[in-house]
DNA sequence: GCTTGACTTGGAGTACACTCCAACGTTTAT
DNA sequence: ATAAACGTTGGAGTGTACTCCAAGTCAAGC
């Protein structure tokens, strides 16, 4: 696969995939004798995942870590376990945070429309 | 009230809370006869708002036309509800896909979890 | 065999959101 | 009344995460 191909398919751009793979977020990807990329099912996998947690906020710092650490094999397993779970929390807590605002989005909002009901009020019909 | 004592109270650091009001992320506040901020409570609701929002990831600009359109009065109304429902419909969005990859981040940890399992297996007593 | 288009690299540039600084004025405690 | 602490401004600097670019290589179609 193509860095044009994954590119589409991911909707990241080939500067960011290279990006990524020069800083370690995503590990090396094979190449051609010519020394083309050509991406294969892990590395998409790879991809997906990172997208998905970059997309979360999970810092980059802690992505490349854990990729560097995959990398090492199963002596690791333990520590990428700890750091796996404390990003969890983070990402729990972040998550409960996000939903307070988005109550208080919901108040506001009802809070306003109150503001304009008696003047855009259009009686409804009985039914 | 004091940009220090503003600052302690909302965890900002002054030069946060003077960079929020030059662009216009808050209102400006009044000041004493020598020119010092004096934050009185409506400074203070719009920053606790303010901060609320943005560390739910509502974008500057947003928050800036928001601010300004709230100044020009109950005209603006409509509009801002407008605003509002929009950015709530992104939010209620972006927690929704961040509870995907939380989803996702407990899926791969209990994977890794049922990998370590034989390893570190230590009998529990019955009870 | 030559153009066209996709790929490569290293490095520079950009956007965002602060964060820091110098140079100066004001307030407070001794 | 003077030092220390806090405030002001405009502007420069920083960190993050890309994003763009020049200069060059490579493969495919005509």
């Amino acid at each position: 696969m193509t860095i044009a191909a994954v590119s589409r398919k991911y909707a990241l751009t080939p500067d960011t995939l290279r990006y990524y793979e020069r800083i370690g977020l995503l590990p090396p990807v094979a190449r051609t004798s010519s020394g083309i990329r050509d991406y294969r099912e892990d590395d998409c996998s790879w991809i997906e995942f990172i997208k998905c947690m970059r997309s979360a906020g999970l810092p980059i710092d802690f992505l490349v870590e854990y990729v560097k650490l995959f990398r090492q094999g199963d002596e690791t397993l333990a520590q990428r376990i700890r750091m796996l779970k404390e990003q969890r929390d983070i990402l729990a807590g972040r998550i409960a945070d996000m939903h307070t605002s988005l109550d208080r989005l919901d108040m506001k909002i009802e809070h306003y429309e109150n503001m304009m009901a008696p003047i855009e009020h259009e009686p409804k019909p009985m039914e």
